[in-house]
RNA sequence: GGCGGGGUAGCUCAGCGGUAGAGCAGAGGAAUCAUAAUCCUUUGGUCGGGGGUUCAAAUCCCUCCCUCGCUACCA
């Protein structure tokens, strides 16, 4: 049976500054979900990347006194090295200044003009010199001396003129809407559809998609001064990575349209507006899905560097490691809604739910197996009711609703149910107390350490798309083999062999301890 | 200004017509296998204000207040 095919993609980070936590939260969401679904069964690719061209890096580069390349090469590599350390499972990353992306963009210019899509006209509009940006009526007042001025930046502005290849926008407003009406999963939070919907509906004017007033970035084809808007040229990279559209190792076929476009909120727009648009030009299907997600905020405030109240991937994964790391960003947050975060806050999140619930579970079972059952999977007898409800809980039914919450996209709501599992077991291993039943009933006790060990294997196994190296310890520690560790073996048809014998138990998620320096860290924060 | 979220226990939030819920925090107890972790019980809310519909409203309608987002071409 051919595998049916996954795509999801995280958007490309632009590359004027190193990866922020924000960058680190959506790359963990997509690496979570396209874990899950190899998991569960699907052919994934997973697709991140960088957006290297613009007027900003240019500018950036030029500050720093290097190439637009070696600057990009530069930021790109902390970005590559956060994918590293985040333990980040992508098939590619992709970077819009590698010769195929480029190749792919000058082949969809040329689609998009033979399609009657673009033309050559002017924008004009007020624009700032001294902050090279165009704006808006409602950005600008009038200055005494009767000179327009940008409200924000205090700088004059004037009228100017600049010749600009255009894309029909306009030509797709009714189409969108009734892509929105006919999909109404195709922007999700379904608020977020809300707010494209009524944007569309005030009507479109045709996008300005090229610059003549500098030059890093893709060269429009048959007219050298103009480069592509970076927006265009970014969001073909969805495409560009699958190799459109030449195709050489068919990765379009099988993998267009995308499942899923995992983005931030600023960026719905020109997910749901603009890239449908032109991918409509093109004669291609277009993507089932673009998610939203929120930010990240700390003590309800944006984090910024003037505040000090950043908080950096790096800083995390050295205080938490990777994988409570991606735990606490998945189980804090809300998928889909701003949310809040901490030192203090997710360190409570994971010493009360990795390490006492989960954690010290695992540990309390494992070591009464260790000491009491000669170190091997022990022996059932046979199994009372409660033995079943809880295998019932912890097997099928915790994988149905976990996999109800992954269609969602809900990775909190996904992990709370895990932690309600681990959670049932403590309760089970507290009420049958397998320290007394050993003098008392010592058969009984290897049917209740089996019945948790079994327990441990099943949320072992769900646990992968998180946590996935503390997971693969469990599954070690139970002794399932690496490749019985797909969502099919969960539930009682594969369940554990008795008297396999069973490695040492060490711990798998330690907890963390505060210490001295942090806590006055924290005083400050 | 227009459109759309949200305002529910100390905190984070669920419920969205039928006697106020969860987790965490707080209090009391049990247990001792375990990462002093776990389990049980429990305190705590006039569900933003006011009005209306209904046998019945946190839940529907009106209005007001507060808060957040969107309202195009830096990315």
């Amino acid at each position: 049976m051919t595998k049916q095919p996954f795509y999801i993609t995280t958007a490309i980070s632009y590359v004027n500054a190193p990866p922020h936590i924000g960058h680190a939260y959506e790359v963990i969401g997509a690496d979570v979900m396209a874990r899950f679904k190899r998991l569960d069964g699907f052919d994934v690719y997973f697709l991140t990347g960088t957006d290297e061209h613009g007027q900003k890096v240019q500018k950036m580069a030029q500050s720093k006194d290097k190439t637009p390349q070696a600057f990009c090469d530069e930021i790109a590599a902390t970005f590559q090295d956060m994918a590293d350390y985040l333990n980040i499972s992508n098939d590619q990353f992709i970077r819009t200044t590698q010769e195929s992306h480029k190749e792919t963009s000058r082949s969809v210019w040329e689609k998009l003009t033979a399609a009657g899509d673009i033309y050559l006209n002017k924008y004009a509009g007020w624009y700032s010199v001294r902050d090279e940006a165009y704006y808006g009526e409602d950005e600008m007042t009038t200055r005494e001396d009767g000179k327009k001025i940008c409200t924000a930046t205090g700088t004059e502005v004037e009228w100017i003129e600049e010749e600009s290849y255009f894309f029909k926008l306009s030509a797709y407003e009714q189409k969108l809407l009734d892509l929105y009406e006919s999909q109404p999963d195709f922007i999700q939070p379904s608020f977020r559809r809300n707010e494209v919907t009524s944007f569309v509906k005030q009507g479109l004017k045709d996008l300005s998609i090229s610059r003549t007033s500098f030059d890093w970035g893709i060269k429009v084809p048959g007219d050298e001064k103009h480069v592509m808007y970076v927006w265009v040229d970014a969001l073909i990279n969805y495409i560009s990575a699958l190799g459109y559209p030449a195709d050489k190792d068919g990765l379009m076929k099988k993998y267009w349209p995308c499942d899923v476009h995992l983005i931030g909120k600023d960026i719905v727009r020109f997910h749901a507006v603009y890239w449908p648009a032109i991918l409509m030009s093109l004669g291609l299907p277009l993507p089932k899905r673009v998610f939203g997600h929120g930010f990240l905020l700390t003590g309800g405030n944006k984090m910024s560097k003037s505040v000090g109240n950043v908080i950096s991937p790096r800083a995390l994964v050295d205080k938490f490691g990777a994988d409570s790391s991606r735990y606490a960003l998945m189980r804090e947050v809300t998928f889909g809604q701003d949310g809040d975060i901490s030192w203090p806050l997710m360190t409570a999140r994971i010493n009360a739910e990795l390490a006492n619930n989960i954690g010290n579970l695992v540990q309390r079972t494992l070591s009464q197996i260790n000491k009491n059952c000669d170190g091997k999977v022990p022996q059932p007898g046979i199994l009372e009711d409660v033995d079943h409800a809880l295998l019932t809980h912890t097997g099928q039914e915790m994988l149905i609703n976990v996999r109800g919450e992954f269609e969602k996209l809900q990775f909190s709501r996904a992990l709370e149910e895990i932690v309600r599992a681990a959670n049932a077991a403590n309760a089970y291993i507290d009420e049958q107390a397998p320290w007394t039943l050993k003098k008392t009933d010592p058969a009984r006790m290897q049917t209740v350490l089996y019945v948790l060990a079994e327990t441990i294997r099943n949320l072992g196994l769900i646990l992968q798309p998180f946590v996935p190296v503390a997971a693969y310890k469990i599954l070690d520690q139970v002794g399932v083999a690496p490749d019985q560790r797909d969502f099919v073996y969960i539930g009682a048809q594969h369940a554990l062999q008795p008297a396999t014998p069973l490695p040492k138990p060490e711990g798998v998620f330690p907890r963390i301890v505060e210490e001295e320096a942090e806590a006055a860290q924290e005083k400050t924060a």
